[in-house]
DNA sequence: GCGTTGCGAAACTTTGACGTATCGAAATTG
DNA sequence: CAATTTCGATACGTCAAAGTTTCGCAACGC
């Protein structure tokens, strides 16, 4: 073994000779698969003939790279990246606020839109697509309401005895039904009317 | 025309001879499908061969009495009688627990869980269908709590500046937030724990 | 340049459900 | 009993999509 194989080897990982596969077009199978799930084609509906059609690429490119539609679409849930959404500052409400109305824009974007009609449809059937879903998309979100209001707790703008996981659910929970059943009359301070009555409290002081 | 025929015409109105048509089959119709939507099997999966296996019945008996799938569902929704949830009594706390724990209960009752399911995730193909089962199924809903919050709000017991649709969405997207995402550490304690912590608020009085 | 492999396009087979038709049996009216 | 209609079962043609194969061309290593 000379030098050079063994270089290449290690670097390549023993690349098989012959045409290396198009980045592009995995690249554009992907896009097509997460376009068409933001624009609210369900797991069920979506066919592999019509990712390859939106991306300009044969079936048989596809297939040589996924076995069949469930693990296409886990891959290209996995490039949604999350975002970790957009950090917050000094008060709970602000921050709060931020992370709403983050929630809100993100109904917008078709590419994060896919997350909601995924989440929303599909969730039940394909469990194996759900736990890796839920891992790189609802976590994070999650994760970051909840350590805005834990924040809260410990710096003492909240009461200690709030239970984080409510309040989470609360929070998330308001946006996710104005999302779904909202009368389309999502104004801007939605987010702000959710927090501040959330934060204050529906009884008479 | 005979007096006989003049009431057997009013009564049956005008039975056509032959074989009558079984209400039991129709019945079992019915049933089948709300068995499979229930099971989770979105509008999309579900066929007219399953149900009809599944009824006991042959296909030409579903065909006869509606035309497509659409119709089957919308009929089938039809037969969910909205129950009013539990009316409720004195306080606004006591009737939104109650409310809330009615939401909770339906989840495990397979019947009503049609509702959460095809609600979630079929709601936004199928626009006709939907009509029909927003003012079957979720409006009666929607309406008791907020008649529950504009209560309190009227007897002086919540804020008078309290926003309505937030606290419903508040309410009712906690329980729907868990009811999909929760770790199925749904305690019975989990209404009581939201509406005490929506009605107090988070800040530190 | 030559062998190898990937490419997009298209043809192909298979599968599953649709919706219709047909069958013998059953239920009902007259 | 005869006529009529529904029953469940099954077979049928249609169709859409799955998944496989083939084809001519392009890109890469040697």
């Amino acid at each position: 073994m000379t030098m050079q194989e063994m270089a290449q080897g290690a670097a390549a990982a023993a690349r098989p000779a012959g045409r290396p596969r198009s980045e592009k077009a995995e690249k554009a199978i992907v896009e097509a698969t997460l376009d068409l799930i933001a624009e609210g084609m369900g797991l069920a509906e979506l066919s592999i003939e019509a990712i390859a059609s939106r991306a300009g690429v044969g079936k048989t490119t596809i297939y040589r790279r996924w076995s069949n539609k469930e693990d296409l679409v886990v891959d290209a849930l996995a490039t949604l990246k999350a975002p970790p959404p957009p950090v917050a500052g000094v008060s709970v409400r602000d921050d709060l606020v931020t992370l709403l109305s983050a929630m809100q824009d993100e109904k917008h974007q078709s590419r994060t839109r896919c997350i909601i009609n995924i989440a929303m449809s599909d969730a039940d059937r394909y469990p194996r697509l759900m736990e890796r879903f839920v891992k790189i998309a609802i976590e994070p979100r999650r994760k970051a309401v909840r350590d805005a209001v834990q924040r809260g707790v410990d710096s003492g703008e909240l009461r200690p005895d709030v239970d984080v996981d409510v309040a989470l659910a609360t929070l998330s929970g308001a946006m996710l039904w104005y999302t779904k059943w909202g009368n389309d009359d999502l104004t801007d301070d939605l987010p702000t009317r959710i927090v501040d009555q959330i934060l204050s409290g529906l009884t008479t002081r």
